[in-house]
DNA sequence: GCACAGTACGAAAACGATTTCGCTAATTAT
DNA sequence: ATAATTAGCGAAATCGTTTTCGTACTGTGC
């Protein structure tokens, strides 16, 4: 029932080469047919068929991104990226394709890769494994991994800048006076989270305090993780004066688990974020924060993917992004305590 | 280099019909090389491809979910959605894809159905415009509007009730004592707020209340337009003691403006929300609302398109689903305040 | 008038799967 | 033993584009 290339040539007198030709630029057509050919193609409503084009030409102008739904937060994070990435793919004539995929189908994305459903992808963190890099790299398909710094000189990634994000956010926290200050991030043992607790250590040292492995405790993506930590710094009994969070919305888990118990956010204790999302900023004090450049990261992976699609790439990208503190109002020097 | 049905069938001499026939399960194919075809496919780590698989059978088992970028916040109320539909789709071996399209693409969603990369469309409220429908319509493509109720019988639609819902909200909070119930919604005169406006007013004068005019201010879809309906609010010499917002991000702002200005929620004000959005639980007081049951509606979406797709629908459907009152702590009886 | 270049078009071969149809060989019925 | 059926496979058409290659025709230079 749609309207394909040979009812255009049909009602012209003409080929479908030709017909083809005139619509995609080719020069040896005269200017009266392609003009022609262009005003029926819109009259007529027509609209190349994507498999028929993509079949012969081999490749879809498509990158996919994969979000699974039980980890609801990752849209909070990847709302920010996504419009960064979306205005770059625009200006390169590709189009970003977010893949919902059921929690329990593991593999999907390399079927997606292998069925040529999209020219490259990129790996959010939450969402792949070695096997996923060996087969895409033996494949050679394009792919970037977001949010991870992997160790393997083969792959390309985009990564923000967690050790100094921490290391600066816990210098903020001195320079405002505090001296016991906890830290809270994921247990496991991945390039991002010893990132970040080598930042906070290193503040720590280089501004002659002393660790004290009581003010650090394990949270985890999901946000009410937070409940737990700041419990077990509230129950010390020489009691952080500032909280450092590994996101924010952990963060604003804390501010609320403090309030709940009865202390004052800023006043009591000031709590720090990390990554910059909308949710910190709609709550009451805003939070503050080590914000990611989030469609930053969208357009480098974008680009850094489309490189590889284009094979004009010598070595795998891999890049570290800067953090940037923002302040708002969740944090206060020791000294309003008083 | 990316191996085909080809392949296989070189390297077990056989024909790619063959193949395909083993590999799809058709009845003319005897159990040994059937068995034979699928395990060296596997080993072989075979795909089919996407495009050529479209090509030939006309249909891709896609639906389509349209997201512009400019508004973040619908991602909030979409999640919840989402993992309905994924959940759905799956079961009926359909993939759920989200087009990420620039702002200043209008008609890429009919390009998108033109081309065939789906076989359906959901159409989210922001998203659409009479044209959309009316092409859409014209090439008998399955679509179902998700948030609205189209005034046109030939639509399908899933909208939740939002009448009951504004009803029962301004009821509840008539239960509580309340007695000065202030109401903000979005000014357009849409069916969705026409049917929360009424809701309100319904409850009202069957509770022989008064409407005052000076209660109901316009909200928008962005978050912050609650800070200055809850200014208009407070400015009043009778001012109300509960607000009720057409959406919990609104509801949210609302809470924190109040907060800011020096009241205390639910304490003075009580604050209602609307949706049950996850940012309305990540905040302290958690925002009673009427929440909408998300999940749900991304189900009955896809089965409907699902319908369509499969051709055997009779009718349009046009569904209205329950909303739920959910109660949390933004709420207080109207006595606690003395 | 002839060779030659250039212009504008069409025929046909891909792209990789699905599916119809026909054919052989083996099995069953008569 | 012959006819009829069936099981198992292959040839080839098809889906709608893109792109290569060939060709007819026009115009130019000598």
């Amino acid at each position: 029932m749609t309207i394909k290339i040979h009812d255009i040539a049909k009602h012209l007198n003409l080929s479908n080469s030709t017909v083809s030709k005139a619509l995609n630029g080719y020069d040896d057509v005269s200017m009266t047919t392609r003009e022609l050919v262009m005003k029926t193609a819109v009259e007529m409503g027509y609209q190349p068929s994507a498999a028929a084009r993509n079949l012969r030409r081999g490749r879809t102008d498509k990158i996919g991104l994969f979000l699974n739904t039980s980890v609801e937060y990752v849209v909070d994070y990847l709302s920010g990226i996504i419009s960064g990435a979306v205005m770059t793919a625009q200006g390169l004539s590709k189009n970003l394709l977010i893949y919902t995929i059921a929690d329990n189908n593991p593999n999907q994305l390399l079927k997606v890769c292998r069925a040529g459903e999209i020219d490259g992808v990129i790996l959010f963190s939450t969402h792949y494994d070695q096997n996923t890099i060996d087969t895409l790299l033996a494949d050679n398909f394009p792919f970037v991994v977001m949010g991870r710094a992997i160790q393997d000189e083969r792959v390309s990634y985009v990564v923000p800048d967690y050790y100094t994000g921490s290391y600066q956010a816990t210098q903020y926290l001195i320079d405002l006076g505090h001296r016991r200050i906890a830290f809270t991030t994921r247990p496991e043992l991945t390039t991002a989270n010893e990132a970040r607790f080598k930042g906070y250590m290193d503040a720590l040292v280089d501004a002659g305090l002393e660790y004290d492995e009581a003010l650090v405790a394990p949270t985890f993506i999901e946000p009410d993780s937070g409940v737990q930590a700041t419990k077990q710094f509230t129950s010390l009994d020489k009691q952080p004066t500032a909280i450092c969070a590994f996101h924010d919305l952990v963060a604003v888990n804390v501010m609320n688990t403090l309030t709940k118990l009865g202390y004052r956010v800023p006043d009591d204790v000031s709590v720090m974020g990390f990554d910059g999302l909308r949710s910190g900023l709609m709550i009451h004090p805003q939070i503050t924060t080590m914000a990611q450049p989030l469609p930053l990261i969208g357009q480098r992976v974008i680009e850094i993917v489309n490189q590889q699609i284009d094979n004009d790439v010598a070595m795998p990208i891999q890049e570290t992004v800067p953090v940037e503190l923002v302040t708002r109002q969740s944090t206060a020097t020791i000294l309003q305590r008083c």
